[in-house]
DNA sequence: AACGTAGCGGACCGTGGGTCCGTTTTGCAA
DNA sequence: TTGCAAAACGGACCCACGGTCCGCTACGTT
């Protein structure tokens, strides 16, 4: 096996480039205006170090969305209803795009960053791909779904687009608990009505 | 009135840039690679032409977008139904989102680099608050979306975000017809559904 | 203690958006 | 026509930022 374990200065620095990241987008600036030279100045680190760790920017991004949004991915793999498995497909694509929009909303600017980092749009992404698949499989357990999980699935996710949520929140003022019914509203009609297809 | 007629050979480098970077969008490579000085050298017109005609980068593109809009625009403010205004709510509200997705599959790369270009969300583009004005005011008619007109309209569009679309056309190969079947079902089933709310 | 190597860091590079300013073109008027 | 001021041109130039390179440092192993 060529799993070679860190040296421990590499896993400290990691760690700081990410904490220094963190902070710089609660920082309030503007996902863009935030440097690669910026973080690792914020971290105390070359460059150099900051690019071998993670590969690019976007790396880097997702390295961070990836860990703030583990404890969400865990919840929802194996933690209880209504987000858990044990759920009732309706209940529960409701509860999934509601989990995505409260994490959203907590981590607005990283969010924005990562979808906004042109490498590649988002969709090619990991997450994304967990996210759309899940909800997809469970769509089409709904009644007068079938067969279209997959386009409602994104067109869904569509509607917590970071951008759009920032511009809502951000913008707009729109309140948060405000947003979230909204959000259930939609969900709720579309999950509820009937095919209109063959 | 401060409207000075522009100089004629002003107007004619005015088109031809417009032109030009529309024959480059056409020429298959993606967006982000077609480059301010590209379109230039393809107008055979200097740099600096361009950036005083357009001002910047997403001036030119939102120029551009609005041109080839028009005539959709035209359509919906006073065209016959089902896009004009003489239309019940319901069925307008699907053919303008048919309208808009057909719009986005047949510009997908100009759609793509005005989305794409980072300067601001692409909700505060004059054009989206167009539709998304439109649509919710369409929306607020029909029975059981009253209030909700606003986030539906927004959710709505979010489902034919530019990415979105050169996702599902470009990388998926789902066909065109298929897809605008997708979102008919997908608009009627959230047109058509009783409110959850109070 | 000594040594091989993973890791460091910041000078450096290429690219692309945007600016500047000396030169050319245009349109008006004498 | 010719003269002239203003508008428009164009491409050399600037600079910010992502990403690379390579001589140096410090880790950890024997």
């Amino acid at each position: 096996m060529p799993e070679r374990k860190p040296r421990k200065d590499a896993a400290r620095n990691r760690e700081a480039v990410l904490a220094a990241a963190d902070a710089l987008f609660a920082r309030g600036t503007s996902p863009e205006d935030v440097t690669m030279a910026d973080i690792a100045a914020e971290a105390g680190v070359g460059k150099g170090t900051l690019f071998r760790a993670y590969g690019d920017r976007s790396g880097l991004l997702r390295a961070l969305y990836e860990a703030r949004l583990e404890p969400v991915t865990e919840a929802v793999e194996s933690g209880p209803s209504p987000l858990g498995p044990d759920t009732p497909p309706q209940e529960r694509a409701l509860a999934l795009l509601d989990a995505v929009l409260c994490f959203k909303l907590d981590n607005r600017r990283l969010a924005l960053a990562l979808e906004g980092s042109g490498s590649g749009s988002p969709y090619r992404a990991v997450h994304y791909e967990r996210w759309h698949g899940l909800l997809q499989a469970v769509l089409e357990e709904i009644p007068g779904l079938t067969g279209a999980g997959d386009f409602t699935a994104h067109a869904l996710l569509a509607a917590t687009r970071a951008d759009l949520v920032e511009h809502l929140a951000g913008q707009e003022h729109v309140e948060r608990e405000w947003m979230r019914t909204q959000l259930a509203d939609f969900v709720a009609r579309v999950t509820a009505g009937a095919s209109t297809g063959s």
